[in-house]
DNA sequence: ATTGACACCTAGTAACGCTAGGTATAAGCT
DNA sequence: AGCTTATACCTAGCGTTACTAGGTGTCAAT
């Protein structure tokens, strides 16, 4: 699968994770792998710089943590980043029946 | 909806049309906004050089016709364009498939 | 004569996922 | 003690690609 097909889409996916609740990076790469059957194994320097874009958009709230000796960064999800969520997941609704309707 | 949501996605989409038939561009534009519910109205600086870009590649093949004073280049599906086809729609059920399950 | 639909083209821009490097702690093995 | 693996973070630069914004030309309708 090309890379390029993750584009646009990746911000509804690390929403909706963080959504379930508060995350740092490297547990929203683990979820992504985990509830993508695998499908989704994405590198650090993929998720990284999303979660800095989503929280410069005011979607994310990150602060730090310690735990058992590492600093974690935790994101949890904003006002403005629940109510994105609910539009992605209707964009990707909506994207999805479409590209079914051309590829059918 | 983001431009970059369709990233990755819009040469199985071409593939699929031209798949039914042979099609020169506008007809492409208009086959992919019908077959998406007019989800999909994509501008021309988006398709042409899509699909030069799948010539290039070997997916597609071209030939110019005249059809009423006006000339077309009309596309078809190569042997491996057909072969490609295939692979990218089950990449786009793998894909989609994945994104469901973070969504979900 | 002018507008709009048809039909093609391309240079440049913006966005973003990824590569490839870097830092640092903790646990387990030899 | 040294080494590897997993955890956990970061960023500069690259490559791909959809889109903007322009251009050319034909034909039908007003």
């Amino acid at each position: 699968m090309k890379a390029e097909a993750l584009k646009g889409h990746l911000d509804a996916m690390i929403l909706a994770v963080v959504g379930v609740g508060p995350a740092h990076g490297y547990a929203v790469i683990e979820q992504l792998r985990e509830r993508s059957g695998g499908v989704f194994d994405l590198p650090e320097g993929t998720v990284y710089p999303a979660l800095h874009r989503l929280e410069a958009d005011g979607l994310l709230a990150s602060s730090w943590e310690t735990a058992s000796g590492r600093r974690r960064r935790v994101y949890r999800l904003t006002r403005r980043g629940k109510s994105a969520l609910g539009e992605r997941r209707g964009d990707w609704q909506l994207f999805a029946q479409a590209v079914d309707g051309v590829l059918a």
